[in-house]
Parts: C-alpha cells; sequence; structure tokens
DNA sequence: CCTCTACTGGGACGATCGTCCCAGTTCCGG
DNA sequence: CCGGAACTGGGACGATCGTCCCAGTAGAGG
C-alpha cells in the first residue's frame, strides 16, 4: 500500500497517541505503535527520524489540539458562579468519558519537562490563554469583573483543573469531585465584584 | 562487605529515589539504581525479588514519609488568610529548594496509578488528611470555621498544590505562583466564617 | 582457630529496545 | 507501456533491559 508521507505521520501520531493512553508512554515502544497503525517499522522511520521527533510531535499537536471546552454552551442568564460550576463539571465529564486520555496528558507533560522543557511551558502557556479567555467571557457576559489580573485567576483555574483531573484518576470519586467542584467556584467567586 | 538485609534495601531504596529525582523514572534500571549504591546486580535481587517490588515499596515508604510542613512554625496573632499565605509560600520554598524531589513523586504517583491504583489512592488519601489537620488547626486557632466540610476543603487545598506544583515545575516562575498563593488565599477566605 | 552459611562478584541468558539496510514492489510522469 | 523514484517488508545489528546462576569469600558462632 502506497500512502502519502503526510497521511502516514498522522496516523502514526494518532496510533501513538492511542498507545500511550491505553498501555502508558513506557510502553509505546516503536513496535508498538507501528502495531497499532497497522505498518511495519521501516514505514516508521521513513516517515520520522526517531521516536523522539515522534513523541515531541505528538506533543505539539495534542496541545494545540485541545479545546476550550470549559466554558458551557448555554449561558443566558446564568450566574457567574453557576457559570464556573458548569464550566468545571463539564470538564469532569469530559475527563470521566475519557480519563486515559487526560492520563496521556500528563505523562506526555512529564516526559515533555524532561526532554524538551520549552514544549512543556508552551502547552500550560496555551491553558492558561484558555483559561483566561473563558474567564473573561463568563465575566463579560455576568455583568462581573475580575478583581486580581485575570492571568492569575487562569493560572488559579489551571491548577484546581489539574488538581480535580489528578486526584480523580488516583480515587475516581465523583461525588467528592463535585463538592470540590462547588466548593471551588464559591471561592472563586470572592475575587470577582459587580460592573461598575 | 557484609551487610545485613534489611539496611541493605534501605539503601537501595534510598538510591532508587536519588535515580528517579535526577533522570526520570524510565533510567531507574536496576544497573543504575546499583551504581547509585555502590554495589552488585547480585545484591539486588538478594534484597528484593524484582525491581517492581522496591518501585512498590518506594511508593509507600515515600508517601508515609511525607510531612506536613504546609502548617507554618510562627502562627500567633496571624489572621487565617495570612496563615494560608505563608503555608501555601513554604510549600513554594520547599518546591523551589528541590524540584526534582516533586518531580519524583509525580512521576511515582503515575505509575502506581497504572500499576497499583490502591497504593496511590492511599497517597493522595494521606495529602488529604494531612491538609484536613492543618485547615482544622488554622481555622481554631483564628477564630474561625469552615463553612463547608473540611475534607472537601482539603482537597480543594491539595488541587491547588498539586497546580502549584505541576505548573511551577514547568514554567518555574516564582512571581506568578506568588501571586496565584495570594489570590487562593483570598478565594478560601470565602469557605469561611467567624466562629459563632 | 575452624567451619559453615549468609552474602557477594561477575558473567550469562533471553527478551526487547531503537535504528538501519537492502532487495523488492508499487505507481506516477512521460 | 515503461523507466525510475517513492515507498514497503523483513531481517539484522548492537545496546540495554530484568533476572538468574554459581563459584568464591567473609565473618559470626563454636
Amino acid at each position: 500500500m502506497r500512502i502519502p508521507v503526510a497521511e502516514r505521520r498522522g496516523a502514526l501520531l494518532t496510533a501513538a497517541f492511542t498507545v500511550i493512553a491505553s498501555r502508558g508512554l513506557a510502553a509505546a515502544s516503536t513496535r508498538a505503535i507501528v502495531a497499532e497503525a497497522g505498518m511495519s517499522l521501516a514505514s516508521f522511520h521513513y516517515a520520522f527520524d526517531s521516536r523522539d521527533e515522534l513523541l515531541q510531535l505528538l506533543i505539539t499537536e495534542v496541545t494545540a489540539g485541545e479545546q476550550a471546552a470549559v466554558l458551557p454552551a448555554e449561558r443566558a442568564g446564568k450566574s457567574l458562579e453557576q457559570l464556573l460550576i458548569e464550566g468545571l463539571t463539564g470538564y469532569l465529564e469530559h475527563l470521566r468519558a475519557d480519563p486515559q486520555r487526560e492520563q496521556a496528558m500528563l505523562e506526555l507533560t512529564q516526559y515533555a519537562i524532561r526532554s524538551r522543557p520549552e514544549l512543556a511551558a508552551q502547552q500550560y502557556g496555551r491553558y492558561q490563554e484558555i483559561a483566561s479567555a473563558a474567564l473573561q467571557l463568563a465575566a463579560a457576559e455576568t455583568g462581573t469583573c475580575w478583581r486580581v489580573p485575570v492571568p492569575t485567576v487562569a493560572r488559579l483555574l489551571v491548577h484546581v483543573t489539574d488538581g480535580l483531573t489528578l486526584t480523580w484518576l488516583v480515587d475516581r470519586d465523583e461525588h467528592a469531585a463535585r463538592q470540590t467542584i462547588a466548593a471551588a467556584a464559591t471561592a472563586l467567586m470572592a475575587l470577582t465584584r459587580p460592573r461598575p
């Protein structure tokens, strides 16, 4: 089968992520990846110079593809606190729907910290941008504004989602997670005031 | 050299943690560990049945040895918000002093999630107990009480420290971290009220 | 001082890793 | 239709992995 290189690279990236999600980064050998993609080893090294090159591309790719999704779709007539709860709950649902995906993201982040710190920094920069935009929009739509710089609130919000992810992956306690989301939303309201 | 098995196990555990901290879990091969400890491979398998056995013991060991340390020593006459700021700042200092240690803890947690979920759960259970105790004590000493169940606040606080760790390991932005700590403390105050 | 056993050193095993090579096949441009 | 380049399959290489074996040594108990 003849497949254009670009398409093959995409297929290998997808296969690599699948393997990492289901069996971990340590198990994502070149052979495991090509097996998942249904190719031969030679095709791997025809498309990529090395396993490291694929992994690095995978990190940027997967980070770039990260969607906002923290902002609920239906927003009319809701309070900011309600928006925060619904946004975080939406994230929790996303996490529950595909825990292995987030686990894979976490493993890739750790790999990036050790091997390509600037990639990890870029990844988190993007998270904070997404959070900033969502917080700004949510405040604007509810007639409130933030009492501390939005990037700082965004950073805190990313902390909460990171912690939510890690702790839920560990204990899978949905009830506790929902309680914590409600508490977080209440707490974050202390950083707002009505718009003058 | 004759060394009692118990002592040898301890030395190997220490060496393993050192290797993981400096070069990552993936680089912590049996050979790397015994080299760090200055032993031979045979001694490793005389003290432990397998590498996995050492890793599992290392997780429980390191979790059990985790200290509170989130509560500042000098507490008289300070507000709860101030205590929260100082506690979190203390944690940040601890993180800055030995980033690789926390990175190693994170890698061990991820390993545990995949290989021994119950160990990871126990680890996070302990974190939350520590946080609960600290929050309870801090509230008691400042004449305040928590408006939501303490375990829920503790869970949120662990989220914040997790996020603090992950984000700081990635961007090493101390200034932003301090701003976020201040915001977190302010936000958490919304979950308190004066004691009746 | 001797002996017996707990313990060590070094080498070896099979498995798996990332990478490479090369003979063959497939298909596009002419 | 056909030549040549893009691409593939399979095998092979050296390195490293976890684990094991066994001859030998050291030191405590007699």
